[in-house]
DNA sequence: AGCACGCCGACT
DNA sequence: GTCGGCGTGCTC
């Protein structure tokens, strides 16, 4: 028998801990089931990951209760977290709690009450002597009990254990722990049982109920209504509300055998109300040639990476949904990774029109209580296919034949500001290889490192050249912006009386040119749609004093502040603190201010002052935070209510407007002059996808791009659509400079808010890096490119090994555990954070 | 990761 | 005596 479990806690600290398995639980408990612990003085969901034989510990404390029946980790997604946990060097247990839905790797929290009188003589005296442990008694005696973490505001006290700790010794108050949700106990309602009815006799008590009784009657209506409608069940919540009574006009009907109520068990797991049906879609030859590849594969029951190379508007989701079908008709499951931003309705839709509730989508803006059902009907088996952003990956259905990753080079895949640092696409690859699954990378512009493990054999290179429905790619336009400001400028020097022109220093570019200005106005003319990108929001990305050249930066960051028109104020882009524009520069007391760079509040505000009465469409971060708007927009304008789409990046993912003919770039260069190995790459990844949006349709589509940068190398790939020649261009440029996929790289920050502490622990780890012999270069110390985010301090410590010379990656990471062992901090205020594969190096 | 505990110093 | 700030150590 074995009596023990070693159990990792996601909310405790880095390791495994042993429990005793008390005999009612023996035959239930196994590797993979989550565990409810007794951990210090409270209770926490645990997973069991090992079974040992025997511990030498002499006390240990028993397992308090088994959460899963059938084990919620399969030995293959145990295996994948441990995976994550090695490759990414990240405790297992973060692992788990990325692996689990929000909430459920949780643990007990106290929840305090009074248990004195208000007019308790000892009252009176704490009162006197101790004023904020009283306000926080009379808190609870006036509030009733509440969980500790809600009792901080109120004494408005840092360490509010140690104070209600003494209040508990003292006798004012006492606590309990509250468990952690599980995800075991299904939500349960109460349904009216509408097939139990019968009609003539409910409209009879109506007629026979007495007048006074009129929410009764609306009630009874209300079942009947629902009844008509072809329901079966009605909830019975929703017909209260409805008839704006409560639950207890129901209870002589039930007594009656009128109604019939019954309790259900109901997830919240949508239903975007879609038929099941199965639709058939019409695939083109070089549709069908990639579905045979994936099938054949499918067939096969091997591990295989396919990496699909479509042009934008080739058609890959009908792909994605062909693959998935045949998939499903081989009895597996599939994953449908797609990055949060292009999990559009449009999106959702097309994939619940052919599977119905057989599909769940997962997103950020669900509850965790939504989260949670859909991790337990994929548990359960009743739904086969999970569509969401990087968490999906970790969906827990069995016998998963197909992952797809769309738009596999997206830079969101890579989880950055969290542990662990994964990259959803490499685990995704790892889940396949585990369980025996295709995955399925596509993508218009795949990332370097994947086509070139397509190219040298690890993927298989499918080719989708081609658009659909005989659309054909946009032609593409450079605009000089430098020219066009020449020009602008002679223009307006001319216009001016002679003796002011000599004063003329500044004058504010346009953010149209010419060019795209006359183009704007003739898809006005045709009412064809336009969409324009400026990858920045706000009006003004920095503000400065033109007298003594002061520059707006936050306090606790190291950078700019940008001006936002709609609320009138400064907005740190990192922090979100704001602050008043100032009236007189702080600096030199001047009372003028100059606003450089351009926002999307900017172009929009020129658009409007340049074509009258023309409707714009802002999207970006500002007009998209709050639930649904995103969706409001997008609709808005394939309704045709609105002229303009203008926003940043969102609107160059996967947007499908026919009427589109128009895609203007109002600049390229933020873009382009990144100071990281990657902005080639990104220019024209973002360049490509947003030039994909014009011409999906008979209509012809055109591109301009505005720059002030008209010959740099990547624009002329765009121009040509030609993903080839970009890639053999930017690959020569990566192996000269030693870059990824040549080589792998590790970046390890150190950040606190002591900045000398910070800097002493970069140099002493760069330090035990550079007197480890090991397969790489230190790069580093330096501060990083933006040094301090949040008050905190940053420096960068990077290293770069050379594939050939450690293909693994294993002996960098266990050099660089090691060196990590073998320094101590200079304070403990300082953290050390990892980056296996980091994407963004600022 | 919490959380307790022990120390010092500021403040009542 | 009360509380914050900080370092240190523990949780089966």
């Amino acid at each position: 028998m074995l009596r023990y479990v070693d159990v990792v806690i996601p909310s405790g600290p880095d390791r495994a801990f042993t429990y005793l398995v008390p005999d009612e639980f023996q035959p239930t408990v196994s590797v993979g089931c989550r565990v409810l612990v007794p951990f210090g003085r409270k209770y926490a969901v645990g997973l069991v990951i090992n079974q040992p034989e025997a511990s030498s510990r002499s006390s240990l404390k028993p397992v308090a209760d088994v959460l899963d029946v059938t084990p919620s980790f399969s030995h293959a997604l145990l295996s994948l977290c441990r995976w994550i946990a090695d490759y990414y060097m990240a405790p297992l247990n973060e692992v788990v709690r990325t692996a689990l839905p929000q909430g459920f790797g949780g643990s007990s929290k106290r929840r305090v009450r009074a248990i004195i009188a208000l007019d308790d003589a000892r009252l009176r005296e704490l009162r006197s002597h101790a004023p904020r442990r009283f306000a926080i008694v009379r808190h609870l005696i006036e509030h009733g009990p509440e969980l500790i973490t809600a009792l901080k505001p109120v004494g408005g006290m840092k360490s509010i254990h140690s104070v209600v700790n003494a209040l508990e010794r003292e006798g004012f108050v006492a606590s309990e722990e509250v468990l952690p949700r599980s995800g075991t106990h299904v939500n349960e309602r109460d349904v009216v049982d509408l097939t139990q009815i019968d009609p003539v006799i409910v409209q009879h008590t109506i007629a026979e109920l007495p007048a006074r009784r009129a929410k009764a009657r609306g009630f009874l209506e209300g079942v009947l209504r629902m009844r008509a409608l072809g329901h079966s069940e009605a909830d019975l919540l929703d017909l209260v509300k409805q008839s704006g009574t409560s639950t207890a006009v129901c209870t002589p009907f039930k007594r009656s055998g009128l109604l019939h109520i019954v309790r259900r068990a109901v997830s919240r797991a949508q239903d975007y109300g879609s038929e099941q049906r199965t639709l058939s879609i019409t695939l083109n030859a070089a549709q069908q040639m990639v579905v045979e590849h994936v099938v054949a594969a499918l067939e096969e029951h091997r591990p295989y990476t396919f990496l699909l190379h479509g042009v934008t508007g080739s058609g890959k989701t009908q792909v994605y949904i062909e693959c998935i079908r045949r998939c499903l008709d081989g009895g597996k499951s599939a994953i449908v990774l797609v990055p949060e931003i292009s999990l559009t309705p449009q999106i959702v839709r097309r994939f619940k029109s052919h599977f119905g509730d057989r599909a769940q989508v997962v997103h950020s803006r669900m509850t965790p209580g939504e989260r949670g059902d859909v991790w337990r009907v994929a548990r359960e088996g009743s739904c086969r296919i999970v569509i969401g952003p990087r968490s999906a990956l970790f969906a827990p259905l069995t016998n998963v034949g197909l992952i797809v990753v769309d738009e596999e080079h997206e830079a969101s895949y890579k989880q950055f500001d969290a542990l662990p640092r994964y990259h959803a696409r490499d685990v995704a690859i790892m889940r396949g290889q585990q369980e025996n699954a295709v995955v399925l990378l596509g993508s218009a512009t795949p990332s370097l490192e994947s086509y070139a493990n397509a190219l040298n054999g690890k993927f298989t290179l499918l080719e989708m050249p081609e658009r659909v429905d005989h659309a054909v790619l946009p032609t593409v336009r450079i605009v000089d912006m430098t020219a066009e400001r020449r020009h602008a400028y002679a223009q307006m020097k001319t216009s001016l009386p002679p003796d002011e022109r000599h004063r003329l220093r500044r004058f504010q570019q346009s953010a149209l040119s010419r060019d795209l200005r006359e183009q704007i106005e003739e898809r006005l003319k045709k009412k064809e749609g336009i969409i324009l990108l400026q990858n920045r929001r706000g009006f003004a990305p920095f503000v400065s004093c033109p007298d003594c050249g002061y520059v707006a930066m936050c306090d606790d960051c190291q950078v700019s502040l940008t001006y936002h028109l709609a609320k009138r104020h400064l907005r740190c882009h990192y922090c979100g603190h704001v602050r008043p524009l100032f009236t007189t520069c702080p600096s030199c007391a001047s009372p003028d201010i100059a606003l450089h760079g351009m926002g999307t509040q900017r172009v929009e505000e020129e658009l409007a002052a340049t074509f009258p009465g023309v409707r714009v469409l802002r999207m970006d971060l500002d007009t998209t935070s709050r639930r649904g708007a995103h969706d409001r927009i997008l609709s808005a304008f394939g309704d045709g209510k609105a002229d303009i789409l203008l926003g940043t990046q969102m609107v160059a993912k996967g947007l499908d407007f026919p009427h589109v003919t128009l895609v203007g770039v109002i600049s390229a260069d933020t873009q382009m002059l990144l100071p990281d190995f990657r902005s080639s790459e990104r220019t024209f990844q973002l360049l490509t996808q947003v030039a994909g949006r014009a011409g999906r349709s008979h209509l012809r589509g055109e591109v301009i791009i505005q720059t002030a940068q008209p010959d740099h190398r990547t624009l002329a790939h765009i121009i040509d659509h030609n993903y080839r020649s970009f890639f053999d261009e930017e690959l020569a440029s990566r192996s000269e400079l030693r870059y990824p996929p040549f080589s792998r790289l590790v970046l390890v920050e150190t950040k606190g808010e002591n900045e000398d502490a910070v800097r002493i622990a970069a140099e002493r780890i760069a330090g035990a890096l550079k007197v480890t012999p090991g397969p790489f270069e230190v790069l580093g110390p330096a501060p990083a490119v933006i040094g301090k985010i949040k008050r905190r301090f940053r420096w960068h410590v990077i290293l770069r090994a050379p594939k050939p010379d450690d293909p693994s990656g294993a002996l960098t990471r266990s050099r660089l555990q090691a060196a990590l062992a073998s320094i101590t901090l200079p304070s403990t205020r300082v953290q050390v954070i990892v980056d296996v594969d980091p994407i963004g190096m600022m």
